[in-house]
DNA sequence: TCTGGGGTCCTTTTGCCC
DNA sequence: TCTGGGGCAAAAGGACCC
């Protein structure tokens, strides 16, 4: 039912009517990156391109279809990806881009109802429930979504019509690239049960293993197994919900964007670290950025926690709740850095640390007293002072002379190697 | 053949209070 | 005073998604 070529806005696919019923659309745009990517070098158009990190530990973030005939696929180390397809482009992201393209597509969304929840960039459900007199049937707005985005992005997308959330998800992946697919009420469960069990959302690696120990290959094969047989294997919240998921029950209703419950910045060292001031400098880096994004947001965090993986890929985490909410850079560095000095590492070799604060909530609700002498207050209107010039000058025009690299402009005396604490 | 960075959610463990 | 356990929040780990 997939279909390609021209986007006039005809008759529905499929027998009239097979639509009704079906309220939720699920909007996914083809090989997102790298078709954004192209709009800026249409020669590439129709040869293999890969878009990831230059570092030589990057992972794919998105190949065109010209590549993924040779196997490359999203998150496949590049080393790997480069060897499956030598012959391929690959080009670095180019993120500005990749957001501006998505906000015009969202605004069309958005031109059809106010009830769009975004996935990611590239990915959306709509509840069209109310667009039906305006535009026609769901598979109508459907093709009318394809078409105006492809018209005016210049890429294309594909779209799955259903009557669930979970469904209208496969049926988009189904009919990729360039399609649209309607599954009607009545076939949803002949559409799911052939499946295999990895196709649901949340089966990944790990858990299709432990179904597959239990002979459960299909959606039909996990159809058919009690409940309690789930609920054994996978624990009550999964074990409930893929059985629901099985017989094409999924109540989550279309909900306009959610608040972040976190914010967080990690990086992989480009090889594996075991210098403590290394180490010290990244974590304040990192603290800085995302001290910066709650302020931007106007969003303060009471969590911090950190994130440190080592050089045979076990991770750790570590968090500590604070008296009051923050999005001071300093006192969420000087947290992460006490998180970190608490795990004793004696020159572990770390190949990426990360920071994050949970427990957000908007500035203005977050309850504040000031009190006598109090240390951060200067803080924050330093950290004020810098989001200020940086809007004016452009990102890192100020920052701790920790992160200024020493090599560069701006001299190496004075540099001190380990970031001084807030005292 | 080595595994990014942004997140969410769930489960288990632990510590604390009553 | 000791002990058990319920209830809760925080912490830690892990699976998963794009």
């Amino acid at each position: 039912m997939s279909r390609g070529g021209v986007p006039p806005i005809g008759p529905p696919t499929g027998p009239p009517g097979e639509d009704r019923g079906c309220t939720v659309l699920h909007v996914d745009m083809d090989a997102f990156y790298a078709g954004v990517s192209l709009l800026e070098r249409p020669e590439l158009r129709g040869r293999p391109v890969i878009i990831g990190g230059g570092g030589t530990r990057g992972v794919v973030l998105s190949a065109t279809y010209e590549a993924r005939a040779f196997g490359v696929h999203s998150a496949m180390p590049m080393m790997r990806a480069r060897r499956m397809c030598p012959q391929a482009v690959v080009l670095a992201p180019d993120h500005d881009a990749y957001a501006r393209v998505s906000a015009g597509v969202m605004a069309v969304f958005r031109s059809i109802t106010p009830l769009v929840e975004p996935i990611s960039l590239d990915e959306a459900f709509l509840d069209v429930r109310g667009a039906a007199r305006r535009l026609g049937g769901p598979a109508q707005v459907g093709e009318w979504i394809r078409a105006t985005i492809e018209d005016e992005q210049g890429v294309t997308c594909s779209v799955g019509v259903a009557s669930t959330k979970f469904v209208a998800k496969l049926a988009s992946a189904r009919c990729k690239p360039d399609g649209l697919l309607v599954v009607p009420a009545a076939d949803v469960v002949s559409f799911l049960h052939p499946l295999p069990v990895g196709a649901l959302w949340g089966v990944g690696g790990k858990t299709e293993e432990v179904l597959s120990r239990l002979g459960l290959h299909t959606v039909g094969d996990l159809a058919h197994t009690p409940v309690s047989t789930l609920v054994r294997a996978l624990g009550p919240a999964a074990g409930a919900h893929l059985a629901a998921l099985a017989w094409g029950r999924d109540e989550r209703p279309v909900v306009p964007v959610e608040p972040d419950k976190s914010i967080g910045a990690e990086n992989t060292f480009s090889t594996d670290i075991d210098d403590p001031a290394i180490i010290a400098r990244e974590l304040l880096r990192l603290a800085e950025r995302t001290a910066a994004r709650l302020r931007a947001s106007g969003q303060v965090g009471r969590t911090v926690s950190i994130k440190v993986r080592f050089a045979d890929f076990t991770t750790i985490t570590r968090a500590k709740t604070l008296p009051e909410a923050t999005d001071v850079g300093r006192l969420v560095y000087d947290t992460a850095m006490g998180l970190y000095d608490a795990l004793n590492l004696q020159r572990a070799r770390i190949r990426l640390v990360g920071v994050r604060v949970e427990g957000i909530l908007d500035a203005d609700m977050s309850p504040h007293q000031l009190q006598l002498g109090e240390r951060e207050h200067g803080w924050r209107h330093a950290e004020q002072a810098v989001d200020r010039a940086a809007r004016r000058f452009g990102a890192g025009a100020v920052r701790p002379a920790t992160l200024v690299d020493p090599t560069g402009p701006g001299g190496s005396s004075g540099v001190r190697r380990t970031p001084r604490r807030a005292q």
